[in-house]
DNA sequence: GTAAACTATAGAGTGAACTCTAAGGCAAGC
DNA sequence: GCTTGCCTTAGAGTTCACTCTATAGTTTAC
């Protein structure tokens, strides 16, 4: 498939398709040259593509990515560099999700004062100070 | 407290503190001029930044946070607005962490097939081909 | 009283990840 | 065969969120 196909598969822009590539990010699995040189991608790289893609909503680094999504046989990290990093990152995500359930306890508490607010803000405001004797401790 | 002694307690550069600043992120709530120009912050400084903390670490931008976090009085947002955008935001949360589950899967399989691979490479290679057939389903 | 350490400002520089532009080559439809 | 649209490249521009520099004024410690 041609450079737009593949762009409007995955919800990325053509530009972005090929600036991965230039970072390195994709490799003949998954685009070749015809002879007119235009790209032409494997069903492979939708999959690297929306691998990527789920990489970067975890916050990693296109740099990061780059070094890991390598095949095991390109040996700029070792086998158990790699294991080590995937530890680090599962290890990262349970403290992010940590992290949103603490923000989600926050924003509930932005929520139930906005509402009360809206009704009773005399009510509202005890609320505030409540919270803040909390935050306090 | 002056700039540096608010930036030690809570981890932000003294660039940082006065980029927010001038971005509207602080108020004269949280900080003031003393005669001498200098900038004296209030504890409420430390909880703004706290929370600007924790809203950039789920993903938000300090657009966002300037437009939200101003109090219910400056009308920029009305009380109704807010609480879409909170609403909005829960949701987004709670999606996030869908994703980070389904992260964690596929970080969990990249472990298996890593850890596999240094025992027995020729089973590390039928886990890919499986997971290829599982993810063509 | 002077040197070191802090404060202020304006504005330049950085890095990541796009995003867009210009200038040209190929391809498909009429 | 020509127009329209997609393809190519190199490289410039943008946005975000800092981060740093230069220059200058103020405060503190000895």
């Amino acid at each position: 498939m041609k450079i737009q196909e593949l762009a409007e598969k995955i919800g990325l822009s053509v530009h972005t398709i090929r600036y991965y590539e230039k970072e390195g990010l994709l490799d003949e699995r998954h685009v070749q040259r015809e002879k007119n040189n235009y790209r032409t991608y494997s069903d492979e790289a939708i999959e690297r593509l929306k691998l990527i893609k789920k990489f970067q909503g975890i916050g990693c680094s296109l740099i990061e990515l780059k070094d890991i999504l390598q095949d095991h046989d390109t040996n700029t990290r070792t086998n158990q560099q790699v294991i080590e990093w995937i530890l680090q990152k599962i290890n990262e995500i349970e403290r992010k999700k940590e992290e949103f359930d603490r923000m989600l306890e926050t924003l509930n508490f932005m929520l139930t004062y906005r509402v009360t607010l809206e009704t009773d803000p005399e009510k509202a405001r005890s609320l505030l100070a409540a919270a803040k004797l909390n935050s306090g401790k």
